[in-house]
RNA sequence: GCCGGCAUAGCUCAGUGGUAGAGCAACUGAUUCGUAAUCAGUAGGUCCGCGGUUCAAAUCCGCGUGCCGGCACCA
């Protein structure tokens, strides 16, 4: 006799078993035709499972956010199952609902391209269209093992293997098609509609690991309707404009060439933007109690040996050596990190607890040789300067230092137009220096600082740094992919294996904890990230060129050398732009090179010694005296902290 | 590194076996114009590289390099 409540607190009794169908068409036919699945006691159903005891009970309609997985989930199978229509002998693996869509992965000899799509997406539609009811089916082990097995699945046939003993294995069938799946799934394939799109075809190894095979990825999206789509692609499009590899090349802030790959050429206008960052960094760390240092990018071996990076990171590590007979014995490398040169700067002395906290901070310049498929853009390079720095403290100042170190990282990410970041946590990974005991101690110790500082993170087991646990500030990119840009580690590897010591309080001789950490991670990762934030309209203080001034008529030529010279003068980046083109076409030029302010100047402002200010890339203009236009612009384009 | 795609003028792109094209940019000239592209002319190419097939290759095939999308990697 189940006694069922609905979400308005109302209780509906049953003489006896009852399925979500037979409870959506008791509650009204409008429901009955809306409910796709049901959520009893927090979890998510078929409709047509029974039930069986008392339960809270909630209907998920197209309307609700769950609604997405399911049409995502169930487009999955309608994938999967066009495919085996269409291509006899592809084996399915998984396929799973994602982030605006979903993918399923096939093992076939021939990989799929996109023009295999058309094909599949109008298989798919004629899926939907015969509107196939998912049948949960629950079976044994050794039943769908059989099963799969005589359909050649060999993927499915290790998947129910691997699964733990006692899980309830259960299947789904959609007309002749089946497929392993725990489910839940809508009440058919006609729910799925048709506001899908197959977006890409790419490799991806079976269960993640490079060891296996690769099979066949097709990733599509999938939406509610067909707006919803729309707007989801024109999003995809508007990304693709902020690209910063697309405003790099319009804006002329950068290039990549084949000679150098994986290390960025910076243009003027960029590597003025990279000084303003700098600028603002260096200020900010100044204030923050840093000293700033250089250290050598050519290190002996002997010292990466020492540092563990020879034994830990080799293959990453460009290595040089020369021609000279007499140096023929040496070996050295490019630094990949900045950490064992800052460690020789602390150990250059006897260091005193009254020292510490040291923090040590460099532009660093580093050199990794990445993976060939890992470069992107300037977001990830062979060649990079980190923000880097060490800090050199005692084991109970670490919590303090955390904390310090999270309220200027998210001071600086206001400034620059990030107000919201991701925190994760990870620990230690399988390829490690360092004993057990250290590393509890490291990871309990950053923990125990985040909970002083506040800082809430998701765990990324396994994924820490060699030495030590890291803290990983991440940043999302204009088309949605995750950065890891500031990070903070605690390390207690370095300073033993590198021989650091200080002179503590009672005079005995201790070993300093080491907490690497940087806030933009690399200028080249941080500004890719920057310039598609701001879509390249960067705010007036970070901009290359703050103001340009231009003319209606070749008579107030010098009148606008004058208005530029004293723009100039107050310090604001300047261009002038005496072309001889129409005023209309001069602003559509600026407008395209992003530049933040345009001034205007003709006869008349000539003779009244005004400029006709217009902020692009909007419409509106503002004439004010000369003078004021200047103090007006040079407070705009004062950097935050410097206006604080 | 792996799977797939792509590579033509400074940029964006057209050109599927028969004498390399367009728009924009550049340069020259005209035009002096009041806020989203003034007009005309000129010049510009190892069609990514190497090899092969062919009477003939930007085009077909192989190898290499780089880029793009994923996967793996990301101290």
């Amino acid at each position: 006799m189940p006694a069922i409540t609905l979400p308005d607190g109302s209780v509906r009794s049953f003489d006896g078993p009852v399925t979500g169908t037979q409870v959506a068409a008791a509650i009204g036919p409008g429901l009955a035709k809306a409910a796709l699945a049901m959520v009893v006691d927090g979890q998510m159903q078929d409709l047509a499972r029974t039930i069986e005891a008392d339960a809270a009970l909630r209907f998920v309609t197209r309307k609700d956010p769950e609604a997405l997985e399911l049409i995502r989930h169930d487009a999955a199978h309608v994938l999967a199952e066009a495919v085996q229509e269409l291509f006899p002998g592809t084996q399915v693996t998984i396929g799973p609902s994602i982030e605006n869509g979903f993918y399923y992965d096939f093992a076939r000899n021939e990989p799929f391209t996109p023009e295999d799509f058309a094909g599949i997406e109008a298989k798919m539609r004629e899926i939907v269209a015969r509107n196939a009811a998912f049948e949960r089916i629950v079976t044994s082990r050794h039943e769908a093992m059989a099963l799969f097995a005589e359909k050649g699945e060999k993927y499915k046939v290790e998947l129910i293997q691997d699964l733990p003993q006692g899980e309830t294995i259960t299947l789904y069938k959609q007309g002749d098609w089946i497929d392993l799946c725990r489910g839940p799934h809508m009440r058919g394939t006609g729910d799925v509609g048709t506001a899908f799109k197959l977006m890409k075809v790419a490799g991806a190894y079976w269960r993640g690991d490079h060891r296996n095979a690769m099979l066949s990825r097709i990733y599509g999206t999938a939406w509610r309707d067909q707006k919803e789509l729309d707007a989801h692609l024109h999003q995809l499009e508007e990304a693709e404009r902020r690209d910063h590899r697309k405003i790099g090349k319009e804006m002329d802030l950068f290039h990549l060439q084949e000679e150098a790959v994986g290390s960025v050429f910076w243009h003027p206008k960029g590597w003025k933007l990279y000084r303003n960052i700098e600028a603002y960094m260096r200020r900010r760390l100044d204030a923050a109690g840093y000293q700033e240092v250089k250290t050598p990018q050519l290190v002996d071996r002997k010292l990466w040996e020492a540092s563990g990076h020879w034994e830990n990171y080799r293959p990453h590590m460009f290595i040089a050596t020369v021609e000279d007979e007499t140096e023929r014995e040496r070996v050295l490398a490019i630094k990949p990190m900045n950490c064992p040169c800052h460690v020789q700067i602390f150990n250059h002395g006897l260091r005193s607890y009254r020292e510490l906290p040291m923090r040590l901070a460099e532009f660093g310049a580093c050199h990794r040789f990445e993976p060939s498929g890992a470069l992107h853009g300037i977001m990830r390079v062979r060649a990079f300067t980190q923000d880097d720095a060490h800090i050199f403290c005692e084991e109970h100042q670490i919590a303090e230092e955390t904390a310090r170190f999270v309220a200027l990282l998210a001071g600086i990410y206001r400034d620059l137009g990030f107000a919201d970041f991701r925190v994760k946590f990870s620990d230690r990974p399988e390829k490690r220096a360092g004993t057990e005991e250290s590393w509890d101690k490291a990871e309990e110790g950053l923990k125990e600082a985040c909970r002083l500082a506040g800082v809430e993170y998701e765990l990324n087991p396994g994924e820490g740094a060699f030495y030590g646990p890291k803290l990983e500030f991440v940043l999302r990119d204009a088309i949605g992919r995750d950065w890891q840009c500031g990070t903070l580690q605690v390390d207690y590897v370095l300073p033993e294996r590198l021989g650091a010591e200080y002179v503590a309080e009672d005079g005995s001789r201790r070993r300093p904890v080491m907490l690497h950490r940087a806030i933009l991670g690399s200028f080249e990762r941080f500004l890719g990230i920057l310039i598609e934030q701001h879509a390249g309209r960067f705010p007036s203080w970070m901009a290359p060129v703050q103001v340009v001034v231009t003319t209606i008529v070749s008579d107030a030529d010098d009148y606008a050398r004058k208005a530029a010279a004293e723009l100039e003068k107050a310090g604001v980046a300047v261009s002038l732009d005496l072309r001889n083109e129409k005023i209309n076409r001069k602003v559509v030029d600026h407008i395209e090179q992003r530049v933040p302010v345009l001034a205007v100047v003709g006869r008349r402002e000539a003779e009244e010694g005004t400029l006709v200010l217009r902020r692009l890339p909007g419409r509106e203009q503002e004439t004010m005296p000369l003078a004021d236009a200047v103090a007006l612009l040079k407070a705009e384009a004062t950097p935050p902290d410097l206006a604080r």
